[in-house]
DNA sequence: ACGGTTTACTAAACCGGTTCAGCAGCGACC
DNA sequence: GGTCGCTGCTGAACCGGTTTAGTAAACCGT
């Protein structure tokens, strides 16, 4: 006696109920081609056997698979413990949630994005900083589903959706200035070439660290190269990175990080320095999480609308999915916006005997 | 000329290269099978036709996915939107990324949760809250797939993970206790019973009561029922709780909250009513999310293992589902302790002319 | 020169559904 | 009373792979 024979298939509710295997499939899909009284005696008898329809099957027939991918060039710990992917993914899933779509996290396996996508069973996907020179991403395209890019718009002939990163960096660092900062220290989030870290989002530090440099070419002065420094996009990589930079002599009066976590992780180091913020040292972060609005103090930081990032990918994948649209790519650039709260203000002259040392003027 | 004719499939590979289906699917999976020019000529001719074996075919004569499911019964935004699933998730997406399977959300369908799992293709799930009086239990079940309990162990004939709440409690409670408190406000998650809320947690809500009265009772005390209020397991959930405890009146010098995200939410509704912590009152949190140290004061917390409860329901999993394990369900339970940080402290004698009020003790 | 093995490959069945084409039976219509 | 059309159902093909069983040719020792 085994434990559990194998699980009833149709053609085994076909034999019990004495009828053809289509007309069970019709019972579920399409009961109004049978009698009523057969339906549901066909329907009967395969709620006894315990009968279900195996999903694999449909899918195999029905060529679609009712389920959508986010492709995050990232091991999924790091996605999960990103306060920006747990943001995104709920726009994400709460889309794909609404028009009935499964959600499946695709991320490298053995080391290979393409290789993982292969082995994945979904009907289109929404690839989440995915730049045109990550190595695999001609195996990707490959592959000949549906994709649409967020946070990069370097493969025209994929719909995407960007945020304006280059004007949110713009106002950060122009509201800094504007305050009398001059020592400014730039924390970026590590590209690929840097190392592991946050590879995705490459495109974005670019962007970013172009709109903190305009203003302060504006503002006449530059940002020069020793005053930019890497991090992981987390709160531990933003406190190492502050304390690296104070390690070398930096004493910026000014933090301008390009997430949240970071700037969060460089206000911890910077009191456990002894430096009060704002007082001693300003801090502008970048994304806007709801934790921003709940440190202390309040961090003033650039809003991006990123659930509404995970939203509108969706609805666009969708689109082409569906064969709705005239599939003709689309691209979406929505609006950033400075949010200043507690966590900048105005410089102050030395406090505390602060060497006035090298600036970050040219 | 249309944009993309069907893609390729083994046969067109086949025809091509003037061989079987046999000998295409074998210069994939059995090379061996063939001779070396063979296979690499069949390997080259499928790349350039931009062959890529369809996934579904294969699951289904393999009858294995090579996914596993998280099961949650609350909608996906929710999920994404809670630090403590985020924590979790990170811990399933970590061994299951280990062992080369995808992960896929299994959320309900159209208000289904059994609805939703009929439709997802994976080996076996991870049930996170599923508890035995779910509506739809008997249905889950009864789709035969491998699955384990995470918060849960009413279902003993499922391998589960648990970690022991009412022993956290216990020890929460005793710390204020000890620190003289004797007008506590417990939080609770909301149960299913109480509204949309935290569903799945209904379980761990009811073990962790039972630790606090635990506590109260050999101290001589009892919690009255009207010291518990419930909240969604967030930091706005928290900071209404709080603020409806103040408006009837309930004047605590300890809150006992059951998620640190809830803790955090009652702090801030705390310091907005000018109490200062943990001067005025003291707050004990749940979960010892990674925030909790990162927060002003330092959350006091009862931590438990919740990357690790994922990375051991995982665990549990694959042994059934690769049939390497004995077949005996097993049951895991984790230590939790108590972290005591900067959000607690003994209680002071109504410093502002607090009203002595109603006591919690009977 | 011959039976036995090995090598390299193939035809057909199979996984578990959906769907197309078609066929009895029956009432309606003229 | 023949045929048209509808209802209710069926057999077989199909989706795109894997796998089993088998075969033709080459090799091999005696």
């Amino acid at each position: 006696m085994e434990r559990r024979r194998t699980r009833p298939g149709i053609a085994d509710v076909a034999r019990e109920a004495g009828v053809s295997k289509t007309a069970v499939s019709f019972a579920f899909n399409s009961p109004e081609r049978l009698s009523a009284e057969t339906a549901r005696r066909i329907r009967e008898i395969a709620a006894a056997l315990g009968y279900r329809p195996n999903p694999v099957a449909r899918m195999l027939t029905q060529r679609q698979t009712m389920a959508l991918g986010v492709l995050t060039p990232q091991s999924l710990a790091v996605v999960f413990s990103n306060p920006f992917f747990a943001l995104f993914s709920e726009g994400v899933a709460n889309a794909a949630e609404d028009m009935g779509y499964e959600l499946h996290f695709i991320s490298p396996l053995h080391g290979s994005l393409a290789l993982a996508m292969g082995r994945s069973t979904v009907d289109g996907v929404v690839a989440i900083g995915l730049s045109a020179d990550h190595p695999e991403v001609g195996q990707i395209r490959g592959a000949g589903l549906p994709m649409v890019l967020v946070d990069s718009d370097d493969l025209p002939e994929h719909s995407s959706v960007v945020v304006d990163d280059e004007a949110g960096a713009r106002a950060a660092a122009e509201h800094v200035l504007a305050l009398g900062h001059r020592d400014v220290l730039v924390i970026a989030v590590e590209g690929p070439a840097t190392a592991s870290g946050d590879p995705g989002r490459t495109g974005v530090t670019e962007r970013r660290l172009r709109g903190y440099r305009a203003a302060f070419e504006a503002a006449g002065r530059t940002l020069s190269d020793d005053r930019v420094v890497a991090s992981r996009s987390s709160i531990d990589g933003g406190t190492s990175a502050f304390q690296r930079a104070w390690a070398m002599g930096i004493r910026p009066t000014a933090v301008l990080a390009m997430s949240d976590a970071i700037a969060i992780g460089a206000m911890r180091a910077a009191r456990a320095l002894g430096l009060r913020i704002p007082n001693d040292l300003s801090v502008v972060g970048f994304d806007d999480i709801d934790l921003a609005a709940h440190v202390d103090p309040p961090l003033t930081t650039v809003h991006q609308p990123i659930r509404q990032k995970g939203v509108d990918a969706v609805r666009l994948l969708l689109a082409e999915v569906e064969q709705r649209a005239a599939n003709r790519p689309e691209h979406i650039r929505l609006a950033t916006r400075l949010i200043v709260r507690g966590s900048t203000g105005p410089v102050r002259q030395s406090p505390k005997g602060r060497t006035a040392g090298k600036s970050a003027s040219g």
